[in-house]
RNA sequence: GGAGUGGUAGUUCAGCUGGUUAGAAUGCCUGCCUGUCACGCAGGAGGUCGCGGGUUCGAGUCCCGUCCAUUCCGCCA
């Protein structure tokens, strides 16, 4: 070993001892007749002092020639210090020098690197290696770490087995687009890497291995977000012989376990709410539920007035933003522009004021009279004091509409604490919508989720309201992790790829391996998969996933330490039976 | 595929309705400083204003195109 001891244990009590310590210099405080260096490792920060008439001439021109970064191998002995720290563990004590070694010099480094650094994102990235010496990120690195080892212990405990499955599998065309990767041994034909490790996870209940966990890398070839990596990795499982009630349990408890152990939370038990239910009261299917400020249906009460924007509306929808009616025209009108945004894309924005003397006041007293609007606040519950806001039109899209205003109105009262938890499962989702760009159903969740056993019937007559054993963990509006019960009758599963546009020919050769599988004794069964990246940033409070990815990439997918993608030879292309036009 | 924002010193940014030699902070270099810890003080170096074109007597600034980054929409079973 070089060093007897880490930069982040020594105090008080090894006081005089002969220490070897290495790390890189963070910082040296050259004050004339002494030097200080601060010398940085995983573990923290000690403070090494040389000092002119004590140290050996020969380390203090060393220390006046270190740079920010060198590596040092220092000997020294622990020595009290004269005036103390008290804002880092080792404050109290410091290494006077007997030698310093530089292991290795290291250029300026072309950002700071301290928990507040003059980085942008771009340059952090390009050298994330130096990123990653930052506490901040290292610390979002060992949360990672934190939370991986507690879902293993978790998971190990209920019984369940990690097991690996392929990255090279198989293209399908359902869902997300594929990453694929060309095979040289059978020229023209791919692989492709999983989206999720779905089928084999269902073949490992038909083998029997009963409870199933992966914390596996999933790839799908999508535009990117904050939230979104092309590839991500997933706490995969799968159980058999488990109704939703089930899953449902052992999961709420993978997550309280994971906000106790890691967060030192008790979380509630979860509160359920519908598909329906989320859509109608908060207009999203992962709805933040830290605050209220739930939808208010005026379409009833509204129309007839003579109004025409909402006389043709589909839809009348208030939220109540308590407290708010004092808002000034130029708040109001900040909101009329959020909502008129292309992204959001509401025509314009009713307002009501109750005034605190129990007065109202709405940009539509042209065709409301205060009889009306009495109607209205009594519906959205709203008391003096209380702002509505008021959106209109086409259901769907004024719910959406609606669920950004509310986020925002959220946002700027302040109710969405990062420190504060709201859990729920959304349950009850559609099985099929009806996508009108390729004019057929899809599923929702995936072709293998299975429909309620009561809505059946309604497969053939009704297929949008038929209603899947599929469900979501959201926390705090973030959508953490889903699952079904799955299908694992052969003739269900074929009735469902028909249902979806499948060909019988295109079905069996995509899934007939799986079709096959079932009828080999398939056990019920179901599962989830938690978004791993995401369940990390929202424990360590971070909106982007990406400082808890050690090398993510970027917005256009590319990794620009190790710039990637890159182009490949000739000779590559040709082996690989693989022309690229330019 | 679409919309917004940004690109000026190593870095983070300022730079007004176009007008002398493009600034600040920080980092870097040099010197001074014996209790610093965001050390302090004095001095210094450092710029193809993303790229291409246009308007103009004159463009960092206005216009067009393009590239890059980023946020959002579409997309993401």
């Amino acid at each position: 070993m070089l060093r007897t001891y880490t930069c982040g244990e020594l105090r008080l009590a090894d006081n005089n001892k002969e220490v070897i310590l290495c790390g890189w210099v963070q910082r040296v405080r050259d004050k004339g007749g002494m030097i200080w260096i601060d010398l940085r490792d995983r573990y923290g920060i000690t403070q090494l002092i040389l000092e002119e008439g004590t140290t050996d001439p020969k380390n203090i021109g060393i220390a006046r020639k270190l740079g920010r970064e060198f590596v040092l191998k220092v000997e020294g002995s622990v020595a009290e210090r004269v005036s103390k720290n008290n804002k880092i563990p080792t404050g109290d004590i410091e290494i006077k020098v007997k030698n310093i070694e530089i292991l290795n010099p290291a250029k300026v480094p072309p950002f700071i690197i301290e928990d507040e650094t003059d980085g942008g994102d771009d340059l952090r990235m390009r050298y994330r290696y130096l990123d990653l010496r930052r506490s901040v990120v290292r610390k979002s690195l060992e949360l990672r770490h934190r939370m991986a080892q507690e879902t293993r212990r978790y998971l190990d405990q209920q019984n369940f087995i990690e097991v690996e499955t392929p990255v090279l599998i198989k293209s399908t065309p359902e869902g997300a687009r594929d990453f694929v990767v060309p095979s040289r041994m059978n020229p023209g034909e791919f692989y492709a890497l999983p989206q999720s490790p779905q089928t084999f996870k269902q073949l490992l209940m038909v083998s029997g291995f009963d409870r199933y966990f992966q914390i596996v890398k999933c790839f799908r070839d999508e535009d990117l977000r904050a939230d979104r990596q092309p590839e991500f990795t997933q706490i995969d499982c799968e159980m058999s012989f488990v109704t939703q009630e089930d899953i449902l349990n052992t999961f709420e408890g993978l997550a309280r376990h994971l906000f106790k152990q890691v967060k030192g939370i008790e979380l509630k038990d979860f509160p359920r709410m519908s598909y329906a239910d989320a859509m109608k009261y908060y207009g999203s299917d992962k709805p933040d539920t830290r605050f209220e400020m739930k939808f208010v249906e005026l379409t009833d009460v509204a129309k007839g007035k003579g109004f025409n924007v909402f006389d043709s509306a589909e839809f009348i929808v208030a939220i109540n933003a308590k407290g708010c009616s004092e808002y000034t025209r130029k708040q109001v009108d900040e909101l009329t522009e959020f909502v008129k945004r292309p992204q959001i894309g509401a025509k314009g924005l009713i307002y009501v004021r109750y005034g605190t003397d129990g007065s109202l006041k709405s940009s539509v007293d042209k065709f409301y009279n205060e009889e009306d609007l009495k109607k209205w606040v009594k519906e959205a519950g709203a008391e003096p004091g209380d702002l509505l806001l008021v959106l209109s039109g086409e259901i769907n899209h004024t719910r959406k509409a609606m669920n950004e205003l509310r986020l925002e109105m959220g946002t700027r009262l302040g109710l969405r604490d990062k420190d504060k938890y709201s859990t729920l499962w959304v349950l009850d989702f559609p099985l099929l919508e009806w996508s009108e760009e390729s004019n057929r159903w899809h599923a929702m969740h995936h072709p293998f989720t299975s429909p309620k056993p009561e809505d059946i019937n309604l497969l053939e007559t009704d297929p949008g309201k038929l209603r899947a054993n599929a469900y979501d963990m959201v926390v705090n509006g973030v959508e953490i992790g889903g699952g079904s019960i799955r299908i694992h009758d052969r003739k269900l599963q074929e009735l469902m790829f028909k249902r979806l546009g499948f060909s019988d020919t295109e079905a069996r050769e995509q899934f007939g391996f799986l079709m096959e599988a079932f009828e080999f004794g398939a056990p019920p069964h179901g599962g989830i998969a938690l978004g791993f990246d995401r369940l990390c940033a929202l424990f360590g409070g971070a909106d982007s996933i990406r400082d808890f990815i050690a090398f993510p990439k970027n917005n256009s997918g590319r990794d620009v330490m190790i710039n990637s993608p890159s182009e490949i030879s000739q000779e590559q292309l040709k082996e690989l039976n693989i022309q690229v036009k330019k």
